[in-house]
DNA sequence: TTTATATACTTACTTTATGTAACTAAGTAT
DNA sequence: ATACTTAGTTACATAAAGTAAGTATATAAA
């Protein structure tokens, strides 16, 4: 075999973003904190996966769970350090569609 | 509501990536032209996924398919202009594994 | 007291995506 | 004719995601 194998590292990261929804979670907290339902209308993933999602994103340590007893209990997702690390990333995607992707693409 | 929806061509781009495969695919073609054994064997994607994901990528104007009529049949796979531009994106992704991705994970 | 509302989930079930392994087509070579 | 090679395809099995209803906790309304 003569071709290099991908660097483990970079499989893994990959595999963290081509994750179904995760870039769109992570880019949606760019923007601050943010809670379940607010993620969930925003982007339009169902609550089973999205629940899936951050719990994952929590144990890797990109997203923090909050809770702030209120009235009706408020929880509160925000991006950690690492997690604000991928902003990069996301701008680059973001500006690469402005370029490439046609306006009226569905 | 209050939150901006997000962005069609974005969320198309991020569609696009986040598709399982479609990233490594792209990423070893930014080395140069490949046929389809050596996609297959270097990444550990099936068949059957690796010729969907090549007839996508060439639909949407990212992957060019070149028949080389050699003695086995030997057929060529690259980037087109729109394909090379994504490398800055995976540089992105490759930097923050570097960063943010422990050496030793599985 | 029952009924209703809200947030943040979870559960059961269905549909879609991906993996696996065997098979096909075209062209040599033996 | 038989076997070998590359680039796939097909049929079937498993895993991931979607959908809709249900749960837990708390507040307020009838």
């Amino acid at each position: 075999m003569k071709q290099p194998t991908i660097c483990p590292r970079f499989e893994k990261a990959i595999s963290l973003l081509s994750q179904r929804w995760t870039a769109l979670v992570i880019y949606r907290l760019l923007s601050g904190p943010q809670r379940f339902s607010e993620i969930q209308s925003a982007i339009g993933i169902s609550g089973k996966v999205l629940s899936e999602r951050l719990k994952d994103l929590e144990q890797q340590g990109i997203v923090t769970r909050k809770v702030i007893p209120e009235m009706p209990v408020v929880i509160e997702y925000s991006l950690t350090e690492k997690g604000h690390s991928l902003e990069p990333i996301l701008r680059e995607i973001e500006n690469w569609s402005q370029l490439w992707i046609p306006p009226l693409a569905e």
